[in-house]
RNA sequence: GGCGAGGUAGCCAAGUGGUAAGGCCGGGGUUUGCAAAACCUCUAUCGCGGGUUCGAUUCCCGCCCUCGCCUCCA
């Protein structure tokens, strides 16, 4: 079973449902105003790696990621462009999901839209109101009282006192005179000039929900007043987590969520990530540079989840490398074992959990907390130990599919798609002229006219194109 | 200032009270017409200074440095 390290409890933490087979649990998603940066993508990544672990460890889940289409920047941006919200916000919500296909990140069960989901939050906040948690401010927005609420804090260890005194807060804009306390925050705003069409009615006047409220709404619609899990980038530990628990606890008087899960942030080259910088690279700025979704998964999975990750050009190359290096130890066996592909996902659920052999070390170390560098570690340990036997010739055939298994399980868990062993010729792009170039130095050479085929590989060369041979086959790469 | 994370080979990155996984790069080799790929093999004493211990990279103390959060950023 699953252990993960919790952040309410700094605990590991055994990963179950309380109730029934099915894991509950609910991701932050996007707030959709641009493309998505490979450091949003950790966090999906590593949310989609921890689906995956607990799905194959036999669990059932319901998976549920909001997508955020209404807040300052939707509204702001989408005005910016003289666009209506929701066109706005369909634009970029599609583009989401088309990055998170092309990542393989399963699809949440559910994801909600917190534009839809208007009414159960103005349901949540006339529970607040009359619980008196909540207040109306000066201004017409409601506020929740931090102070009704004597957990609040718990999750990032602040005190009241020190939320009042943080240092990087301005606190002299007007809002401050608007709300009892500097801590409390928005459930409703009240609409102002600049938020022009974008306003609903509520028992408080038009306005529209503050951002903290989407989740518990939506959390507690479709998983339950008190669920599993919830999982987000560490930046949401403070204030939007300690948030959601204060309200809805609040709300409700049971604990909102068991087990909270938090990813560290992503670095690129030694560097924080910043506009500035030019280093928030989008899927689209790594497609352009050549780099494909394995690569990026492998990159952004290669770090423990816990731990501020690293990114660089020379990871997403060495993770090139070695998913070649998987690919065509898989090709071998395959062929050993007169088989096609690995196991898929789908396959590998309906008799999970899997028998992973040789790769049960790497399985181990995923169960640890996610431990995917060390997953990563033992999955190599167990290709050399194979590849070992493979070159004494000890593997039979039925052994290299039960090796397979084990193989396609953890790749699963990674939820990559192994390139192909070359042998593949040229792609469809290929200009025609190039294709038969080719076509004709390999059968130069099957003719074993090596002068002939080396002339040709030259004149490809000056073409701008590569040839590599494979075992029965070449590859085509453009220069 | 408060809370928290971390400093491990050229790069990325695990881990442990008994002298340090793995990947990439680089060197050497096998194989291949050549090239590529693949396979084998080599490369660190774990920020600095103390302490505890038979023994510390791993525990404690101090110091230096980096990073995150402290009101709407995954």
């Amino acid at each position: 079973m699953l252990q993960l390290y919790d952040t309410l409890t700094r605990e590991k933490l055994a990963v179950s449902p309380s109730e029934g087979e099915t894991l509950r649990f609910y991701c932050c998603g996007p707030t959709v105003y641009g493309p998505s940066h490979i450091g949003n993508f950790r966090s999906f990544l590593v949310q989609d790696l921890f689906r995956r672990v607990v799905e194959l460890g036999g669990i059932k889940t319901k998976h549920v990621r909001n997508l955020t289409d209404v807040d300052d920047k939707t509204i702001r941006r989408s005005q910016e462009e003289g666009k209506s919200l929701a066109e706005f916000t369909n634009f970029w919500g599609a583009r989401f999901h088309a990055d998170c296909n092309a990542l393989h990140i399963l699809r949440p069960h559910e994801e909600p839209s917190a534009v839809k989901h208007i009414a159960e939050q103005i349901a949540l906040i006339e529970i607040l109101m009359a619980k008196e948690h909540a207040y109306r401010g000066a201004d017409g927005s409601v506020y929740f009282s931090v102070s009704s609420y004597a957990d609040y804090g718990k999750l990032s260890r602040l005190d009241k006192r020190e939320l009042r005194l943080g240092s990087s807060q301005t606190a002299h804009d007007a809002d401050e005179y608007e709300k009892d306390s500097l801590a409390d925050f928005a459930l409703w705003k009240a609409h102002k000039p600049e938020d022009g069409p974008n306003a609903w009615d509520s028992p408080w006047g038009r306005g529209r929900p503050g951002w903290h409220l989407e989740c518990s709404a939506m959390g507690m619609k479709y998983l339950g007043e008190s669920f599993d899990l919830h999982s987000g980038g560490v930046d949401l530990c403070f204030p939007h987590h300690e948030n959601e628990i204060a309200q809805s606890e609040a709300a409700t008087g049971v604990e909102f969520v068991r087990h909270w899960f938090h990813i560290s942030h992503l670095r690129v080259e030694g560097e924080k990530m910043s506009k500035s910088l030019g280093n928030l690279y989008t899927l689209a700025d790594l497609e352009e540079k050549g780099w494909n979704a394995d690569e990026m998964r492998y990159t952004l999975l290669a770090g423990h989840y816990r731990q501020p990750l690293n990114f660089t050009f020379d990871t997403m190359h060495a993770a090139q490398h070695a998913l070649h290096r998987l690919g065509d130890f898989a090709e071998k066996l395959l062929q050993l074992a007169g088989k096609e592909r690995l196991p898929d996902y789908e396959a590998l659920l309906r008799k999970a959990p899997p028998e992973f052999g040789v790769f049960r070390p790497a399985w181990e170390a995923l169960l640890d907390d996610l431990n995917a560098p060390e997953a990563l570690g033992q999955l190599f340990k167990g290709v050399k130990e194979v590849e070992t036997k493979l070159k004494a010739g000890q593997v039979r055939a039925e052994e290299a599919g039960e090796i397979l298994t084990g193989l396609g399980a953890i790749v699963a868990a990674f939820g990559w798609a192994l390139p192909a062993a070359a042998g593949e010729t040229g792609g469809e792009e290929t200009p025609e002229e190039i294709r038969e170039l080719a076509q004709q130095r390999w059968e130069a050479k099957q003719a074993k006219d090596w002068a002939k085929a080396d002339e040709l590989r030259d004149a490809l060369k000056e073409k701008g194109w590569a040839v590599k041979d494979g075992t029965d086959g070449y590859e085509l790469t453009s220069l």
